[in-house]
DNA sequence: GTAGTTGCAAATCATTTGCAGTAAT
DNA sequence: ATTACTGCAAATGATTTGCAACTAC
């Protein structure tokens, strides 16, 4: 099989992009962090060990990650954009807590089926879809 | 009835803010809007008749419809922040076309259940939701 | 060697804010 | 009279870009 490494080097090698130690790097600290970074938390992360990163660097290379599959750009409620892991062809759904912040990540089948419905009900194609659910997580009811 | 005019002066009231001739203009405009319109947009189709008015008065009063509830921030894609008139209580979904940016807005009953489940089903309260579907719409398939 | 890449600093884009003058209460 | 509001320009914060030095191919 084809590791997450791989498969960037081989989008890179069909742009005629180069291989370097920086996107590496940008791309292993990425996998190993929580998911939902920015590309600014992502900077201060790498600067520990890596202190000569640029942050435009960080940031053309996260795009490249978006462009290639690997991450997902993300649109949560404030201003930066933030990325995920892309798991393959699935595609998950977020309950986001207003108080906290916490993320829940979850899948229905259900809910798939639905939103497939809709797009067809009005002759839309479906390519993908984005859904956030916002309310209290458990621990902040109780408060 | 209330008409929107009123609720917004009553949310002023409420708050010792005053009526004033941008805020009712800024107000008519966005009623009299398609919908979806940055603040950028509303101001430079204010511009028009009201070439006075000021880029931040716009800013400002949009925040403060928006905190009235009298409008919806909403953030698809692009950088800026779109506005939506807001029909009471009933919410709606966001069907995009990824070619045209032509935005369908429709309610599904089954979906709003379907959401409501998978909010209790991780213990989590539900304030509101965000769905938008991603795709092609009829005409742009034919191309 | 050549073409793409990096890091920096400066530029950009959307949005916000400080402030002196103006208008609503 | 008081207190809030406006318009402008300058400030901010996230992201992008130009460019000279550098590095993968």
């Amino acid at each position: 099989m084809h590791s997450v490494q791989e498969q960037f080097r081989a989008y890179l090698a069909k742009h005629k992009l180069k291989v370097t130690r920086q996107r590496k790097t940008i791309l292993d600290a990425f996998l190993s962090s929580p998911s939902h970074l920015s590309a600014e938390e992502l900077y201060i992360r790498l600067r520990k060990k890596h202190p000569n990163i640029g942050y435009a660097t960080v940031y053309r290379t996260m795009k490249l990650l978006a462009e290639s599959g690997i991450a997902a750009e993300r649109h949560f409620g404030d201003r930066q954009t933030r990325y995920e892991a892309n798991t393959g062809e699935e595609h998950h759904y977020h309950l986001i807590c207003e108080q906290c912040a916490r993320i829940v990540e979850f899948e229905d089948t259900q809910i798939d089926l639905l939103l497939q419905k809709a797009a067809s009900a009005h002759n839309y194609t479906l390519s993908h879809r984005r859904l956030e659910i916002y309310g209290q997580c458990p621990a902040c009811q109780k408060k």
